[in-house]
DNA sequence: ACAAAAGTGTTACCCTTACACCCATGT
DNA sequence: ACATGGGTGTAAGGGTAACACTTTTGT
């Protein structure tokens, strides 16, 4: 008797042999930040009892980086995301066991590198989407992730390190934070990022200095206390910033 | 008539078929260093005006990185490589045009992604190989490299890139240098990777207080002045170094 | 009044840059 | 003597960390 799961299975092998190129895989570590946390988006495949990252396939006709929004914007509704690709997993043994059980002619069966690339998104924006082949689409926090499949949890760890590395010399907050925001609002991405406290003045001057914050007049009515300043980032600095970064050194 | 060039990508297209990943190619910069100057190895294929970074196929039964290391070996018959995977190149149209007048199932004529790796290798300990498929293997000067085929100038570009950003956290030298070597002699070496002079005193200041260099008690007789200073690398504050970095910030 | 936000000041420390000086030593 | 290498000194400047003080302002 072939399960449900099966079948959607052999259905999509018959699409893909037609239509993606063999071997490559895209994985996608998407991370999403609120007010407390930092979380990503994974998947529950249907009959298995463990997570993965949201992947797709490259198709034959498409450029990897397209491929990679393509499959990002399926699984969160969501556009203009930062996407970086950061690297290739390529064991051998990296999907070893997982269709176990499937014919070995079954598409997805094959060996799969995986280009790793990671996302930058708000929760507000971002719907998490299920697919005939996973029954569940949640945010996870990072500090209480569940069982990953496969080497998921390497490519998570990976992307981590590069997020944080990244922020020594690349701007962070564009389509993470509301368009308008504050400068504490700012403070607690790092923060959370990061996960460690910043010194409130030092990290005000910082980011001063970037000259990549436009100042506005207004402030954000209605909190308990003062009405904060609020900021919007300044495109073309935060831009140049993101393709050569803030400093190099030597 | 077909060509002996033709013959030969047949044959090649045959065996690749069986052995090797569809979809997916591993290019490598290969960086020499002599004392004065810094060059990377390009191959020139038969029938074709233009060079080439070596590169080759990956095998159905082998890790990505184990590939990367053969197919260096196998062009250079040098071990013990600094590698490093930087980046995959994944546009549809960066082969475009290459394989034209070839049949279509040539197995090279197929859309590849290529993923770049960079290595580091000292010209003395390095023996450049033709194969099959090229009549030149040759070590070429960055600042004058010939026209290259496909994507490969970017690829190129990109990791000499990412080799600078490199010398800000990672040290470089090893298998570059000889086993024994002077202060003067890895200046020299990061001076010519980064393109220009830098401040003798506090090279030698930096370089001590990284903490990876043995100082010997001997020194390198024979020169035309005062003998310098041997040094070799401690291997393990090195290797640490290597993996870990020397520094994050934040 | 209270509490959060904004902005600034201060101090110490470290690192970098750029020079400069002195010593050692092989030819 | 001379050219190179080794080692250290120093003064200026910039960045960071940690702390503290003041002012502003919404409730």
């Amino acid at each position: 008797m072939k399960s449900e799961f099966t079948r959607i299975l052999n259905k999509y092998s018959k699409i893909n042999k037609e239509k993606s190129l063999p071997s490559i895989s895209i994985d996608c570590v998407v991370f999403g930040f609120d007010t407390s946390s930092l979380k990503i988006l994974l998947v529950r495949l249907k009959e298995k009892d463990e997570w993965a990252l949201p992947g797709g396939y490259l198709w034959k006709n498409e450029n990897l980086d397209d491929g990679a929004y393509r499959i990002l914007e399926e699984r969160t509704g969501a556009k203009e995301i930062y996407l970086n690709q950061f690297k290739t997993f390529g064991n051998v043994n990296r999907t070893k066991d997982f269709f176990d059980g499937h014919p070995d002619d079954l598409w997805q069966k094959q060996r799969f590198l995986s280009v790793g690339y990671y996302a930058l998104t708000n929760f507000a924006k971002v719907e998490p989407k299920v697919d005939d082949l996973s029954d569940a689409s949640e945010w996870k926090n990072v500090h209480e992730l569940p069982n990953l499949m496969m080497d998921h949890e390497e490519i998570f760890n990976t992307a981590l390190l590069e997020l944080r590395k990244g922020l020594n010399y690349r701007p962070v907050g564009l389509n993470l934070l509301p368009e308008k925001f504050t400068m504490p609002e700012l403070q607690r991405l790092y923060e959370i990022v990061l996960d460690k406290p910043l010194n409130r003045g030092n990290f005000y001057r910082k980011m001063t200095k970037y000259g990549i914050l436009n100042k506005l007049k207004e402030t954000r009515k209605g909190g308990a206390h003062k009405a904060p300043n609020l900021y919007t980032f300044n495109l073309e600095v935060y831009n140049e910033a993101l393709e050569n970064g803030f400093k190099e050194a030597w």
